[in-house]
DNA sequence: CTCTTTCAATCGC
DNA sequence: GGCGATTGAAAGA
């Protein structure tokens, strides 16, 4: 039994009011696959419906449907302790080009930086990844420290749109790139001991669509999966240009992982946006 | 020094 | 195909 804790919200951030052009479907998120390149519909439009006009129940969408009319629709994600938003925030076609770009530009870490000890085994980890930033700070993934590569005008590009549609400036990118289904992260919650105070990371996704859970660290492990522990998982689908916003306190009780999904076969690009704090000590 | 937390692969169902 | 349980060395508080 999935539990989608998926609502309607009006705005986290600068949009200014929400509005839908067809019917009011509570969309919720299909399970499903979604390849990235997939044809397209409405080549100015977000993700996030567009009714899809061919025999959808309700009034037919409207005519003139202007890019400029089109707003991210946001969903907010709540439980126990857990506070999210979610919006598509890139049209089908910016989408399509960002992730062309970040597949051409980006050059990924090797060697120690991509190599994690786990029960006294020594592995790859099970995706590429590498971090963007300003100079001279950095952040520990795992034991290793990660220092930022320079900006990149595609990131900026990402960057900005997010300050757009949330308000929030973020000085590190951490990147993370699954080649298909079988690339993954396991579970975890992201170190806030190095972020500023209370800032939500951003967490920003290109290509193809992938299952995100979330699990209260009460749920997890050992003896734990007792009767009415009724903390659920939370399963979102994140989407090709689409936008997590992971608020405090979400990170300090709930783990979030990307399970492997073998019927994926595209990749991923994801970006989790930061503030970070600290600085290298030269 | 002690305690807590962390990562991915494998196996069983 | 997916999920829960299981496996420990290393780092940090």
């Amino acid at each position: 039994m999935d539990k989608f804790a998926i609502k309607k919200r009006k705005v986290p951030g600068d949009w200014k009011s929400e509005r839908r052009a067809g019917g009011g479907r509570e969309s919720k998120p299909d399970p499903d696959l979604s390849d990235p390149a997939r044809g397209e519909g409405n080549p100015e439009s977000f993700g996030n419906d567009a009714g899809g006009g061919a025999g959808g129940p309700g009034p037919p969408p409207p005519l003139t449907l202007l890019s400029t009319d089109v707003r991210p629709v946001w969903r907010h994600v709540a439980a126990e302790g857990l506070d999210c938003d979610y919006a598509v925030i890139f049209t089908r076609s910016e989408a399509d080009d960002i992730f062309l770009r970040l597949e051409e530009e980006l050059e990924y870490f090797s060697g120690d930086l991509s190599r994690v000890q786990v029960y006294g085994k020594w592995y790859q980890i099970p995706r590429k990844q590498v971090a963007h930033g300003d100079p001279r700070l950095t952040y520990k993934y795992s034991g290793v420290t990660l220092s930022p590569k320079p900006w990149l005008p595609v990131l900026e590009r990402i960057r900005e749109r997010v300050r757009e549609t949330t308000g929030h400036v973020f000085n590190f990118v951490l990147i993370n790139r699954y080649q298909d289904g079988k690339d993954h992260i396991g579970e975890h919650r992201d170190d806030e001991r190095e972020l500023e105070q209370g800032s939500p990371i951003a967490s920003v996704s290109f290509g193809a669509s992938r299952d995100f859970v979330f699990r209260h660290g009460s749920a997890r492990g050992g003896g734990s999966r007792r009767r009415q522990g009724r903390l659920e998982p939370i399963k979102l689908l994140l989407e090709h240009g689409g936008l997590l916003l992971m608020n405090h306190p979400t990170n300090v009780h709930w783990y979030h992982s990307l399970p492997v999904r073998k019927r994926v076969l595209a990749p991923r690009v994801n970006l989790t946006f930061r503030k970070v704090l600290r600085l290298s000590k030269n």
